[in-house]
DNA sequence: TCGATATTTCTATAATTCTCGAATCATGCA
DNA sequence: TGCATGATTCGAGAATTATAGAAATATCGA
């Protein structure tokens, strides 16, 4: 990934409202969630969530289909996953053994959770 | 970590030269580097390098002291661990084998780097 | 002490980002 | 077709962030 492309996703995610909308698209999974129900949820305004799943978009973080009068968002993990890769590699050129038990903890918590789960139990 | 300090973090790091400026704090590692060659190594006027060095201390991923007449920069890596941390705890409520194996790919190629290297072959 | 160097703070300006009402564009249904 | 609904785009104003010269602060060495 290019530095230039982090930042796009590290702006992208850089904003209260924004990183709630994503939040809840990662917790809606695959399935996505549609504009109208973000809104409502999140008490955006139409416009501005709909500014903001542009910038969301942009970054390639989440990508949209239609499905007959609405539209469906959805998070791109791998984006997210790429992203993450690339903090872990500007973390491991200057500390390694540190970063890697934090990340070996973090994934440990992660590998417990069942792959659909709805609870909060997995990453408290 | 709360998400309105993940978001702090975000931004902090969601500007090309913040990102230039820790990556590169970051190669320096626990020893560290000075505003002086920070400014010169990037071309970045003092005062406009303060600003910068001023948004990442405030989000807590770099720490200062001073040394004789110099002040030293340096990386908080736990930070920058928890930070990913965080993200990674988003994408597995979403994806999590997706987000496994990117992660410990990530992670594998990190453990092979000695903790104290200079060299840039670790992650490409 | 004096001068040179390192760094930050101040100040003003420029640029960008954010918000949201109003207008616009589709889609589906009666 | 006409209407209601879902969503985006437009436009204007507000707020925030970025840049960099100038001034201020501090420390070292001669």
């Amino acid at each position: 990934m290019q530095t230039n492309e982090a930042v796009t996703i590290l702006a992208a995610l850089a904003h209260e409202s924004r990183l709630a909308v994503f939040r809840h698209l990662v917790e809606a999974g695959p399935a996505g969630d549609t504009p109208g129900n973000l809104a409502g949820a999140l008490g955006l305004a139409p416009s501005t969530l709909s500014f903001h799943l542009k910038e969301l978009s942009h970054a390639g973080l989440v990508t949209s289909k239609a499905s007959a009068r609405y539209l469906v968002y959805s998070v791109d993990f791998a984006r997210l996953a790429g992203l993450m890769t690339f903090l872990t590699q500007s973390c491991c050129r200057g500390m390694p053994s540190e970063c890697l038990s934090t990340m070996e903890t973090a994934l440990a918590g992660c590998a417990a959770a069942p792959a659909t789960s709805t609870e909060k139990a997995c990453c408290p």
